[in-house]
DNA sequence: GCTGCGATTGACT
DNA sequence: GTCAATCGCAGCT
């Protein structure tokens, strides 16, 4: 049952949303000083490449921050939104290409008293990880892990558990031009009270 | 150099 | 259901 994700049979060379589905039930997780703490991924999203994907970062080219999204896979891609929160993605794609799998969710699996004192400690267990900066927070992943490698000391991804069912539904909190909501690109393990509440994206007010 | 806004959350009505 | 917080990026002047 123990497979630890690797790129030997090009698994990772796909485009994210080949990738996507199959890391629902995968097994994430980031060791620390203070211990492991292991998610289950529940929830995700995919985003394409240059030009194929307006909701993407990398659809109007490399900058500075969607950098590690043209390197190789099985890295870890941070970025900071909001003025307040850390998303983390997984890169696909062979390098020059540009995609990734953002974490939306997931089920705390291990250290879970590690994730609740990150997270505080009236938050319930299905609360911890069940949105995606919640998550970085929940598993303490920092904007500085950005372009970390995910076969390396700091972070393993385990394909295991690979669900059959999955839902799928367009993305969440995405908006602009030409009808981004309708890319079908969100996958979730259906009935898992660990996936987010779906929110259609709104065009925020001015003050 | 300046400005608008985002792959969100938590607090509040 | 509504709304503020908060800051780096991208696009424009």
């Amino acid at each position: 049952m123990f497979r630890p994700a690797s790129n030997e049979s090009g698994f990772f060379d796909r485009t994210s949303v080949e990738v996507a589905p199959a890391l629902l039930g995968a097994r994430f997780t980031r060791h620390s000083s203070l211990g492991d703490v292991s998610l289950r991924i529940t929830e995700v999203e995919a985003y394409l490449g240059v030009g194929e994907d307006p909701g993407s970062h990398s659809f109007r080219g490399r900058t500075a921050r969607n950098a590690v999204m043209f390197g190789p896979p099985l890295h870890l891609y941070t970025y900071f939104t909001y003025g307040m929160h850390v998303c983390a993605n997984i890169v696909c794609s062979p390098e020059g290409q540009a995609s990734a799998v953002l974490l939306r969710a997931g089920e705390i699996v291990a250290g879970v008293e590690y994730a609740r004192s990150n997270r505080g400690e009236q938050v319930t267990n299905r609360d911890l990880a069940r949105g995606p900066a919640r998550l970085t927070k929940a598993m303490g992943i920092p904007l500085s892990d950005d372009g970390a490698d995910l076969m390396g000391a700091v972070y393993t991804l385990e394909l295991v558990d690979q669900v059959q069912d999955v839902g799928t539904s367009v993305r969440t909190g995405v908006s602009g031009p030409g009808g981004l909501a309708e890319y079908p690109w969100r996958f979730f393990i259906p009935d898992d009270p660990t996936v987010s509440p779906y929110r259609a994206s709104v065009p925020r007010r001015r003050t």
